[in-house]
DNA sequence: ACCTATAGTGGGTCTGCACCCACTATTTTT
DNA sequence: AAAAATAGTGGGTGCAGACCCACTATAGGT
């Protein structure tokens, strides 16, 4: 018996095992974006950005459920690395829009291919009709986490 | 649009939606635990005891990835709350020896029950044969996850 | 104009995790 | 018997995440 066999007690937990996995791909992604001094809230911003446009950056706050003091540190950083443009609303200067510059959208193709990487790893031992299994099902799963409160 | 709708761009992303699933299922675990004047850590001590028998303290180290360090403070409270017993080793008086007692299997059972409750809420979205299905997938993730270097 | 509410900023706290070093007690090696 | 290795302990560090409050600037309601 290999002496550094995790207790089934845990492993029979499957949130227990989301939460091992997710750490592991978590900590290799954060890795990756440390590299480039950034955290995973840059890369957050970036694409919601790209997704869905540009945001005041209250909104943006709000669709990643980050504190708003929080939110401007990572806006700050952005726009040092010229990856963001912030303008002031005219129509409510009290706003700032948050817009996604070339280098910015770049830099999130590079990050995203980063994650892609990040993805094989950890899938290495699923097959490629396992792996599309396992992402609906865990898109499911999120929608519920999504859904009920803390 | 929902305006609090996360970026497809990271959502199509496995080990983000693993991450957030799992942080998900990991903070409603410790909660449950913290309710009790514990931490994940604890739990997996009393685990790695049931399922395993007694083990030298550093044996636990090594099966669970903990720094000894750590291990000792989680230990001692696990041992000051009656849950374990400590005995030196007569054959090597350095090693300590940790086992369940009576009231610690009891507690692990509690725990046990409670992980399996945020089980439940976090698949209810899921039926009984995509669960199944999951488990038997983030358990080949698992293995996968344990056996590249970090 | 006055009062209240909102957007963003700067500064700080607290928590948990991971890690590391120095130290004591004991055992093993030579 | 001396030296080197090992088990456990105590006391730290640094980091990231989440949170919170005070403050400025601007807007909206009356």
């Amino acid at each position: 018996m290999d002496p550094r066999d995790p207790p089934p007690t845990l492993t029979s937990i499957d949130s227990y095992l989301l939460s091992l996995t997710g750490k592991a791909g978590r900590n290799r992604i954060a890795d990756r974006l440390a590299a480039r001094g950034l955290r995973l809230w840059h890369m957050a911003v970036l694409a919601a950005l790209a997704d869905f446009g540009p945001h005041a950056q209250r909104d943006l706050c709000a669709r990643l459920g980050v504190d708003p003091s929080d939110m401007a540190k990572v806006i700050d950083q952005l726009a040092d690395g010229g990856h963001i443009a912030r303008t002031r609303d005219d129509a409510d200067r009290r706003r700032v829009l948050i817009d996604l510059t070339g280098p910015g959208r770049e830099l999130l193709a590079e990050l995203t291919r980063a994650a892609a990487d990040v993805d094989r790893q950890l899938l290495a031992g699923l097959t490629a009709a396992e792996r599309t299994r396992l992402h609906a099902l865990l898109l499911k799963v999120f929608t519920t986490v999504r859904s009920i409160p803390d």
